[in-house]
DNA sequence: ATGGCTTGAGTGTCAAGA
């Protein structure tokens, strides 16, 4: 089974992109985020005809996620139980689109777009901690129901130095702060496994780029997308990769999808 | 140098991302 997780930057834009990576790496099931658009224009029909099943949670503009898949996705989520996702200002007091939980092939999949909190400091910095926060409540509960889970995603969070190309520069910066650092590791902490760090990785691997000042030719990037995995599916986890094929495409996404391979043990 | 790109909104120019 192949799960792979990649934040879009607008479906409309990227579709021929995805369509033709799901030709190419035909995953069992692929995360999207910042999908862009609301449900009613969400391109259902051309993953159908590309052999995906799609479940989708949007809005217009902004934010956005959906979950494409082999087989059905049962017992979808697509939001944050007993949280109020409205982020500041209050000028754009819409619920925000960032969570989609479901049940495919026996996995429990929770793809989540963690908000970006704009600035240490800021109200959105305030928000993406208590986002944070409840996710983590979901998770714990997710872990007791389901032990075969996947969290994976646009975390926007960079968790150790390795992961961002300059830690002096980044040091107490939105995104690798101390607090959302702290974060990612409460989610250790209740069982969940980074898996790309389970296997040997290239050095300064990362999963995104800054579409300024060639971020990309020089490798100026952070890895901010990740697959967490509980420890009965990490057991199963045979290989973790970012496939950076798609970031050298013209007009690509800022992010580059992070796949892993897994060999399911009969449960 | 608080710049530098990209997208979506909507038709002039700004918010938001990371």
């Amino acid at each position: 089974m192949k799960i792979a997780t990649w934040n879009v930057n607008s479906i409309r834009v990227r579709l021929p992109q995805v369509v033709e990576w799901l030709g190419r790496e035909s995953p069992d099931v692929l995360c999207l985020q910042e999908t862009k658009v609301t449900d009613g224009d969400f391109p259902a029909e051309a993953f159908r005809g590309a052999g995906y099943h799609a479940v989708f949670a949007g809005q217009k503009t902004y934010n956005g996620v959906a979950t494409l898949s082999r087989t059905p996705a049962d017992a979808v989520v697509a939001s944050l139980p007993g949280f109020d996702d409205v982020q500041p200002p209050s000028g754009a007091q819409v619920p925000q689109k960032r969570l989609l939980a479901a049940t495919i092939a026996g996995v429990r999949v929770v793809n989540v777009y963690i908000p970006n909190g704009e600035e240490v400091g800021s109200e959105k910095y305030a928000y993406k901690l208590s986002w944070l926060e409840a996710l983590e409540k979901l998770l714990a509960a997710e872990l007791r129901s389901h032990p075969k889970l996947v969290v994976l995603g646009d975390y926007n969070i960079a968790p150790e130095e390795n992961d961002v190309h300059d830690p002096k520069l980044w040091q107490g910066r939105v995104l690798f702060s101390d607090k959302e650092r702290a974060a990612f590791h409460r989610f250790v902490q209740l069982g969940l496994v980074d898996v790309f760090r389970k296997f040997e990785q290239p050095e300064k691997s990362f999963s995104w780029w800054d579409y300024r000042m060639n971020g990309f030719k020089r490798n100026l990037g952070l890895r901010i997308d990740h697959i967490l995995c509980s420890a009965a599916l990490s057991a199963d986890c045979r290989a973790c990769q970012i496939d950076t094929g798609p970031r050298r495409h013209e007009r690509p996404s800022d992010h580059a999808p992070v796949v892993a391979r897994f060999e399911l043990s009969v449960s």
